[in-house]
DNA sequence: CTTGACTCCGTACTATGGTACTGAGTTAAT
DNA sequence: ATTAACTCAGTACCATAGTACGGAGTCAAG
């Protein structure tokens, strides 16, 4: 039965020993049982729950959420029906940040256009864009 | 001479007190006078580099970078090459989030349709996945 | 003159995902 | 037995962009 150490573990999951030690604080690695000398003593599927947390991370989980569905796998009884529904969140919430990176892109690619780069500053219409009057009332956030 | 004290600089601008301050602290904003109790006396042009800063920030400038565009603004016989490269550099950032979204979209579509949630666990694709070898059946979309 | 609103400064805290360091104890090989 | 490499716990620190708090001083109106 070969329960690993720390480096060991670490290595086998191409991630930083405290990086082991960060997730088990966080409680996304649960605590492994311990030699009498206090060393972690770790079963070899925490390589594997760690390249899970990777895998997720690629996706756009964050550690919060990777929690919730490494939870999940452990639940009696569970049904996928989470797991969909955190699949389909996640897939709303990158929808909507290509949908703003869009709109980011499009407006610099016309302030770009209209830049040559030559012309002194006060002439440039990108400082100029941003310098300018807002395009109506965006004043206010609330006043407390 | 309207010079504003930070409250009404911070309601005119949409922000906080404390980001002015904030700001000040990181010099994206410069030092304002002082009256001799030490109060701030703003100049009213604040406020409009204020909505230069948070313009660019919609536009995916770090405060580090709005603090360079701003200093080129002050800079003498400053071109606006330097800037033009910026917003082109910032454009290619966003173009590479983008694709690294949509790749992270692909791969999320896919687990996706392929679970209807009312399986259990140990049956949905999703977690299939994450949990798989890294090599074999993976819904690999293009770069990682 | 007192009251309430405003301002000052320094510091600590939020969230995110880790990394680095210290000083002590443990393990494994020579 | 010595020594190098490893591990422990706890804490501080990195970047990012602010927000919150406490105690003291200031300003304007009544």
């Amino acid at each position: 039965m070969p329960s690993l150490r720390t480096a060991q573990v670490a290595r086998l999951a191409g991630v930083n020993v405290e990086t082991l030690r960060f997730y088990e604080r966080e409680g996304i690695l649960p605590e492994p049982p311990r030699r009498a000398s206090g060393y972690r003593d770790y079963p070899p599927e925490t390589v594997s729950r760690i390249r899970f947390i990777k895998r997720a991370q690629e996706l756009g989980f964050s550690l919060k959420e990777i929690k919730e569905l490494l939870d999940l796998t452990t639940a009696p009884r569970a049904k996928s029906g989470r797991v969909r529904q955190m699949a389909e969140a996640k897939l709303a919430e990158i929808e909507h940040k290509i949908h703003d990176l869009e709109a980011m892109k499009q407006t610099l690619m016309d302030l770009v256009c209209g830049c040559d780069g030559r012309r002194p500053l006060a002439a440039c219409p990108i400082i100029e864009s941003l310098s300018g009057c807002p395009r109506s009332g965006e004043t206010q956030t609330g006043t407390s």
